[in-house]
DNA sequence: TAATAAATATGTACTTACGACACATTAATT
DNA sequence: AATTAATGTGTCGTAAGTACATATTTATTA
């Protein structure tokens, strides 16, 4: 920096720090996927804002001061859905002047894989539910946008790395898993090419169990090699926070 | 005021807007890759803190309260650059704790790609300069972190989509193309199959002329469909400033 | 009990992408 | 005119992707 910048700088800061430069806030939010019922579905809370009254949002809250972003994720998660063991993976900024109606607003967005069967889940209360990912038109905030962003890196991941496994139970058939894929890429997939492709990824293991409470003739179950389970790092939250 | 007098009180304001429980600043960085002799580069300035004496870091700068991120991102490469014409991608936040020796800032990432030759290119003064993304082993706060993530999520990019064109002159043959995309891969690509995919990619126009400063056989010189070309939302700055 | 329905499980042929590799051509240099 | 060094193309074998059909197994129904 030059001096002449030096001095601009200084003169800047002087003038408008607490005013301004650090009236800024940082939120972290949640885009919360979940499987069930053969469509992705994702948690939803109805906005307090008068604004925005009616519509739902994602599941956000300012980041702290002492906290990591991965942390402030991993505790609105815990507080929200009572698991701390989930697949979380930032995605990206979004920082528009006016997405907030209250001021500036920056918020980091993360999304999350959750299997909504798992026995542990408990939703925080009653106004948080799950929605199809597919029926949702506006959000509040630019939180459509949002989840349309994470929606898309969830499509571009599942290709590559086996994290859908965290939206289902432990044990599934291999219809199971196309039917998620189906719901999640939004696609058909041709069962004996979807099967082909599988195996060679070589993801799973045949457990020598088949299904129980199908309607028909029940297919092998399979589970995830477990060098293959991605574990979060679990961060360690807050204490006198649940 | 000396310009030592000046760093240290434009520190001493920092930390101290940086105290208040809930005050945390953000920041933008910019991985600005160039490409020159036949190696691919970032742009990096002397660390003005004394913490990291004598190592290099990218350029970045506070989020004005009244800019957008990629406008807060547009402005910093127009003063260090001189350019307002450049690609432009997000890439991540970092925001751990400890980042930063001042306070709390966390910092949303970007990478740039800048045509090191570019005629209206001016570097804003001489402690800016461009280092071989290769030789570099240690940089100030988490900056080589941040530069190994964009280096990655570019390495990815270069595959997809027409972006490294941005790091070339207007004109250019196919073999500094594909010397370009080497040092952005850092590996070496057999030239045949390299032609073959760029070839089937369709980006490029011959413009019936053929280089004329090579000591061998001049190969033709190519440029991107102007189609392709990506035109990044040249963001208005803010009045005032150059 | 036997026939039927519905889903599981698997294989083949065709096309397309990828990687290793060789030879003729052109322009500058000697 | 010969030499050198890089440009410019093509082929072949392998791997992956796609379209597509048949036999098998279990639950259900007559």
């Amino acid at each position: 920096m030059t001096e002449r910048e030096l001095r601009l700088k200084t003169a800047e800061i002087e003038k408008i720090s607490h005013i301004d430069y650090f009236n800024i806030a940082i939120s972290v939010d949640c885009v919360i996927f979940g499987y069930d019922d053969k469509e992705l579905k994702v948690l939803l809370i109805k906005s307090d804002l008068e604004e925005f009254a009616g519509l739902f949002s994602l599941l956000g809250d300012l980041i702290r001061p002492d906290e990591d972003l991965e942390t402030a994720s991993y505790r609105i998660l815990k507080e929200r859905t009572g698991l701390d063991d989930v697949y979380l993976e930032q995605v990206q900024a979004f920082g528009s002047i006016k997405r907030h109606p209250s001021g500036r607003v920056i918020t980091i967005a993360y999304y999350s894989l959750i299997d909504i069967k798992h026995h542990k889940m408990q939703l925080s209360h009653n106004e948080l539910n799950w929605h199809p990912v597919n029926e949702l038109k506006k959000l509040a905030f630019d939180h459509k946008l949002i989840l349309d962003t994470c929606l898309l890196r969830l499509q571009q991941r599942v290709l590559e790395t086996p994290i859908v496994f965290n939206l289902l139970p432990e044990k599934f058939s291999l219809r199971e898993l196309q039917e998620l894929y189906e719901a999640i890429l939004g696609i058909g997939l041709d069962r004996r090419n979807f099967r082909k492709k599988i195996s060679i990824k070589d993801w799973l293991i045949d457990i020598g169990e088949i299904e129980n409470d199908v309607p028909h003739r029940p297919g092998k179950l399979y589970k995830l090699k477990p060098e293959l389970k991605i574990k979060p790092a679990r961060r360690k939250l807050q204490p006198g926070k649940s």
